[in-house]
RNA sequence: GGGCCCGUAGCCUAGCUGGAAGGGCACCGGCCUUCUAAGCCGGAGACCCCGGGUUCGAAUCCCGGCGGGCCCGCCA
């Protein structure tokens, strides 16, 4: 029997219980304070005239008579399972190593995160784009979803040709990585659009060559921003975060796509015409004021970066059954225009994963003010002090070896904190936060893992065994944690909360850590049983972390 | 001005399809002669932004405020 069995039928025996007290139908808590399922007594109170704490005792005896463990506590009646009987045949399932992955659903999801656009290297804003992406991605895919990744690169408009324009202009700044530096061409370039009119046609004049699809502009500022991108795609790959595939938005074009767009939208009911430039009138979706004029082409017939975006999403969805993008909420309403427009045109949304910015103690982060905090420099400082951690911790280390497991810790660390905060909500970066490397924090639970490591490693005996008659209370908890990882991991796939798994690692984590204290293993007559609890944590703990994109360390 | 999101201990954060306020940092006290102390145990700390409403019951749902973020271009 499984444990979800064993609660069927704990509710089934509930249920019974309460007719025959002649009791009506009660809420149950499914995830209680105490044991695995408790039955809310307060509602019937009144109607039968007692107190709430009467009802749940009396309820208590009634179903510990049919064989259950309940206890009664503040109107609350609590029904713990009996782990002894399940715990070997999760344990077989854990050990297959397939526990809490789904089976293939036969979805091809495309997720479109980072995108970015090519002007500098990543600050810490922006890194949770791919963070989030990434692990979504790998979510999806434990899910049981064909996962594909894709950046989408903006190689169109202004931005882009600014970069083009400074990078043929001025010369880049003198960092080593070449992102750091060319970002010196993009300021420059940004500083003459605003203060040299000559500087300024030029940019949209190249601009406007690219939307018309000549070749040869196309060709320079996508090469610019390859450059640019060169740079920005060794930090990604850095924080374990690069994407599958880069989608230019210059082959829209160039591929006459955007161009069949604005001839199926202009065919649109909705359509208006102002001036020349085409719009679509969303008067009658309920969007706000101002913005009910949806502009796929300007005056002079050529489209905008809203045309493209739907024809990339046309193009996406010949690839894929659900497209999911991660974007930062100020692309709120242009996501709502992007998905009435899809509509229009009789196609599928996209599903989106927004999240709120990252902002300094200061204030917003600004790349023109100076106040930043790049990724990579976040990278670079979170690796030096887990080297450090660990020349304390472990002299014994080989330096190769202890500096590959800092930089892993380090990148671990950020992963994690970004990853633990609901992507809806804002936060504050603080080094001293970002940097924690204890309690709710990725080394936490790679130590752990490695704790789980070094006790199979020193083991003699073989995971497996008939579990002991006597359990530790310990042990009984950790089994219950353990037995929660499929269901965390499908509500979170489901409602694409990649926030749900840190805490999830963290409740393993220290359930392990409990474990580790009350039971000793190694030694111990129930030795079987125990290394196949341990073995079992550290599959599941390497499965989230996994998840996370958090290495799971062998010995730390 | 309008739209969307957020508001939980000194700080960060979970809980938001209503049911017992979780965790972490920082603070105080204890634990390295047994499997790694990035750990464990104990303590203290919360008018769940404010005011109403619905309900046996509201951090959670509804209405109205306040505070913060984001957005409102024939830009991207």
């Amino acid at each position: 029997m499984t444990p979800e069995e064993a609660l069927v039928e704990a509710e089934q025996a509930v249920a019974a219980a309460l007719r025959k007290l002649g009791w009506p139908e009660l809420p149950l808590d499914r995830s209680p304070q105490h044991g695995d399922l408790a039955v809310i007594c307060f509602p019937v109170a009144k109607q039968l005239r007692k107190p709430p704490e009467a009802l749940a005792k009396e309820l208590a005896s009634a179903l510990v008579v049919r064989g259950l463990r309940a206890n009664a506590l503040k109107g609350y009646c609590n029904v713990a399972l009996d782990w002894r009987p399940l715990a070997p045949e999760l344990l077989v399932q854990m050990a297959t190593g397939d526990f809490g992955r789904g089976a293939p659903t036969g979805h091809r999801v495309l997720i479109e995160h980072t995108s970015a656009n090519a002007t500098g290297p990543f600050h810490m804003g922006r890194a949770r784009n791919p963070v989030i992406g990434d692990t979504l991605a790998r979510l999806l895919r434990y899910n049981g979803d064909e996962v594909a990744t894709e950046y989408y690169v903006n190689d169109m408009g202004r931005q882009a040709a600014t970069l083009a324009y400074g990078v043929r202009h001025f010369a880049p700044g003198d960092a080593e990585k070449v992102d750091h530096a060319l970002v010196e061409c993009y300021r420059q370039a940004n500083a003459a659009l605003e203060s040299d009119p000559a500087a300024k046609e030029a940019i949209y004049a190249l601009m406007e060559r690219c939307e018309q699809g000549d070749t040869e502009a196309v060709a320079e500022v996508a090469g610019a921003a390859e450059k640019m991108l060169a740079g920005m795609r060794v930090s990604l790959a850095r924080l374990g975060a690069e994407t599958g595939a880069f989608f230019h938005e210059s082959q829209l074009v160039t591929g006459g796509a955007v161009g069949k767009v604005i001839e199926a939208l202009v065919e649109s009911s909705l359509c208006g015409d102002e001036e020349g430039a085409k719009y679509l009138d969303l008067t009658d979706y309920g969007i706000a004021g101002r913005n009910q004029k949806f502009f796929f082409t300007r005056k002079s017939g050529l489209s905008l970066y809203t045309t493209r975006d739907v024809a990339y999403h046309l193009s996406k969805f010949s690839r894929c059954d659900i497209a999911i993008n991660v974007l930062g909420e100020d692309h709120k309403l242009q996501s709502q225009l992007l998905a009435l427009a899809l509509t229009e045109l009789d196609a599928n949304a996209p599903d989106v994963v927004f999240y709120a910015f990252v902002s300094l103690p200061g204030g917003k982060m600004s790349t023109r003010a100076g106040r930043v905090v790049y990724l990579d420099d976040m990278l670079d400082e979170a690796g030096q002090r887990a080297l450090a951690e660990l020349e304390q911790r472990r002299p014994d280390m080989a330096p190769v070896q202890r500096e590959k497991l800092a930089a892993a810790i380090g990148t671990g660390a950020l992963r994690y904190n970004i990853l633990r905060v609901q992507a809806e909500k804002g936060f504050t970066f603080r080094w001293h936060d970002a940097l924690s490397f204890e309690g709710d924090a990725a080394p936490f639970a790679m130590y752990s893992h490695a704790r789980c490591c070094a006790i199979l490693r020193r083991a003699k005996g073989e995971p497996g065994g008939d579990p002991p008659g006597d359990r530790h209370a310990t042990e009984e908890e950790f089994l219950r944690q353990l037995s929660h990882w499929p269901a965390t991991m499908v509500r979170a796939a489901g409602e694409r909360k990649v926030h749900l798994l840190p805490p999830y690692a963290h409740g393993l984590a220290r359930a392990l850590n409990g474990f580790y204290r009350d039971c000793q293993v190694i030694g111990a007559p129930e030795e079987g049983f125990r290394l196949a609890l341990v073995d079992a944590t550290r599959r599941v703990l390497g499965d989230v972390l996994g998840l996370l994109g958090v290495v799971a360390p062998e010995e730390m």
